[in-house]
DNA sequence: CAGACTGTTTCGCA
DNA sequence: CTGCGAAACAGTCT
């Protein structure tokens, strides 16, 4: 799935195409995908779009919400009225000049006109516009929720970017586990929003091998961690955030972070700091990126 | 052709 | 509670 700054770039891109609007209907192809009744955000307004970790939470005036997990590859795209007629009646690829808002895994598989084989939920709004969900994998989901009920963010560990992260929080999280620094960072209930592509620009810059044990971890190691996960994941989003193959912006362009990486897929390449070769090592059934030298 | 791998998380089990 | 491996699924890569 998209990670915090794809979710983030997401996000940004609803608030500005969604905020107002009234869904007139839910069309759920899927049954697994959605959670709960749709009725509940029927003709009700939407006040606000947010950012949970690596979900989406939509708020409506009636106090439900919805909230949505893209998984590895989900997407959302938003399309106005005169522009879903236009894409219908386009036989192959969608142009970027054609303005879609949303992401989260396009690939050339999804390149189609909407629907396609992969949507398997659509919002259609009062006003003809339409959000589609696609998701190649079916992992994601859409779930009803009240918004009364208080218990939501407590479920997750302290979002990344959150000012409440700080070396204390992470220290406490971390005492008596016997656990790799990147399992760590990939632990959703310790800080949410960090996937593995960010573990590993992360750890690269606190230089800290992705496999050292968080026990063995120095406080100013854990400081380097804290600090820099605002860097690297604000760097990101500035740069419309990345994607192993091709995520889209909100304009329809790409997302630059990858060509920065430090180290996330760059195996036998060298260091952008050292020149030393970069390693892949598996670690918990993920791939994991470093550079030993700058490393330790 | 088979098997491994992919941006994730959750579940069951020891 | 902790940590591990498998599962949910579909496509690509070796």
């Amino acid at each position: 799935m998209p990670e915090l700054p794809e979710v983030e770039t997401i996000v940004r891109g609803l608030n500005q195409a969604i905020i107002g609007r009234k869904i007139k209907s839910i069309d759920i192809l899927v049954d697994k995908l959605f959670i709960g009744n749709k009725n509940s955000v029927i003709n009700s307004k939407i006040i606000e779009v947010k950012r949970l970790g690596k979900t989406i939470l939509i708020y409506f005036e009636n106090n439900y919400l919805l909230h949505i997990h893209l998984k590895m590859t989900g997407q959302l795209i938003f399309v106005n009225k005169n522009q879903q007629f236009k894409i219908k009646n386009l036989k192959l690829k969608i142009p970027p000049t054609i303005k879609i808002v949303g992401g989260g895994h396009p690939d050339k598989k999804y390149d189609q006109p909407l629907p396609h084989k992969y949507t398997h939920i659509i919002i259609k709004f009062t006003d003809e516009s339409t959000l589609f969900y696609n998701d190649l994998r079916k992992f994601g989901w859409m779930k009803i929720l009240d918004s009364r009920i208080k218990n939501l963010e407590s479920r997750f560990g302290i979002d990344a970017l959150s000012e409440k992260l700080n070396s204390n929080y992470l220290s406490s999280k971390l005492s008596k586990r016997n656990i790799t620094t990147k399992q760590a960072l990939l632990d959703q209930s310790i800080i949410s929003g960090i996937g593995n592509i960010y573990s590993d620009e992360i750890l690269f810059c606190a230089r800290i091998l992705p496999d050292k044990k968080v026990g063995k971890l120095k406080p100013s190691e854990i400081n380097n961690i804290v600090n820099f996960i605002p860097i690297v994941l604000n760097k990101s989003i500035d740069l419309g955030g990345t994607s192993r193959s091709d995520y889209l912006k909100i304009d329809g362009s790409r997302g630059n972070y990858l060509k920065y990486a430090y180290v996330y897929g760059r195996e036998n390449e060298k260091c952008r700091v050292c020149n030393t070769k970069i390693k892949r090592i598996k670690i918990g059934q993920r791939s994991s990126h470093f550079c030993t030298n700058c490393q330790k």
